[in-house]
DNA sequence: CCAAAAAAATAAGGTAGATTAATAAAGTTG
DNA sequence: CAACTTTATTAATCTACCTTATTTTTTTGG
């Protein structure tokens, strides 16, 4: 089998039971797609067509406010769906981007594709529900967190969970994504690394 | 069929088609029950044993940070699901508390025959993706509304899109959700009133 | 390997929202 | 309805974080 298809079967098999003909069936529906960094996997104002899922590269979803601020709502790395969930399950024009941040692999399932899959395999969903309300419970933890913490303790508590994306990406993109300006997280990043010395 | 188990029904009916079969089948694993005032759905440090869906009433969701204040994660209100997800799922202590805001009748599902039920209806599977999909979305969207939109703004949002909630429960709760202190949006109320007198 | 662009750092001045503390209003209960 | 508790207001002071502007460093690509 394709190491790609591979790679999502087997984090599929690792929260549900597949058998090795609905694994069998699955592959045809699974579309297997590049991008080049900069390019983007869904657009605002397009409508989101499929579920897409990293085999590898990094992805960024993020929003432009009135001001044309651009707003981080998530990164993504590999073996992560990613998706504006909102224009894909209601077929509306997306609010959200998604781009690549490097040369990015991905696995697509169109809709219609899902919905054959859903009634060739109704574990699946299962499976997307155990994905989703982990990364529901992830957001639920992220609001509490911005209200609770400081800017300092949430860029210490985002480096220390995710010491690959903040190695990987820009140190402004860390910054709208917990919320502050790239400024601001410079003066937390001197304060912290002169508290290190001291 | 009793009218709040009937509610339940419309509300999966809503978005699954189920069976008449299905429906009757369904009925004798739920489990209604009423909670004064103030009780608790779920204790922090407890482990959430029940999936809990609002037939009446008001609950709110909140965490207690390390100084002891509490942060509103979510309100629930008539026709929600609410439940500590990560707890429920893992079955590990909850980090956050649920509690009632005024009497509220419940319908409660533990979580062995939340299984005996997939089993029985696999459809349900998707009804819960669906809710917990949406649950989501709008989170994603409150994330970069938090980020994007000013104090006043996400107030006036707020009571645009919950009145209900906005005027039945205490001030200081919604400040705490829009993540401010109760002084600062008795101040931002004094500056909305004053505009819309003159 | 150099020029241009992108990203990061620095610094001064400004503001949204926090903190503290005191008072007033509204709800609750015997 | 009086005493008590909870909730809301007000105001002064304070600070975490923003804005704007300039400079330095790093990355990119021809």
């Amino acid at each position: 089998m394709n190491s790609s298809f591979l790679k999502l079967i087997n984090h599929i098999n690792r929260r549900i039971i597949l058998t090795e003909d609905e694994q069998q069936a699955i592959i045809p529906h699974l579309n297997l797609r590049s991008y080049l960094k900069g390019q983007y996997i869904v657009q605002e104002g397009d409508v989101s067509r499929n579920e897409t899922f990293i085999v590898s590269g990094k992805v960024r979803s993020f929003y432009l406010d009135d001001k044309g601020n651009e707003h981080i709502v998530a990164f993504g790395i590999e073996d992560w769906w990613i998706n504006d969930i909102c224009s894909y399950t209601t077929q509306t024009p997306a609010e959200f981007n998604i781009q690549c941040l490097e040369p990015t692999e991905v696995i697509q399932i169109s809709r219609d594709k899902m919905e054959e899959l859903f009634i060739l395999a109704p574990k699946l969903e299962r499976y997307f529900r155990l994905i989703i309300q982990k990364a529901y419970a992830n957001m639920s933890k992220r609001i509490v967190n911005n209200h609770a913490q400081s800017a300092k303790e949430r860029y210490l508590s985002f480096i220390g969970t995710y010491p690959d994306i903040a190695n990987r990406v820009p140190q402004y993109m860390i910054a709208s994504y917990l919320g502050i300006t790239k400024e601001f997280l410079s003066s937390l990043r001197k304060q912290i690394h002169s508290d290190a010395k001291s």
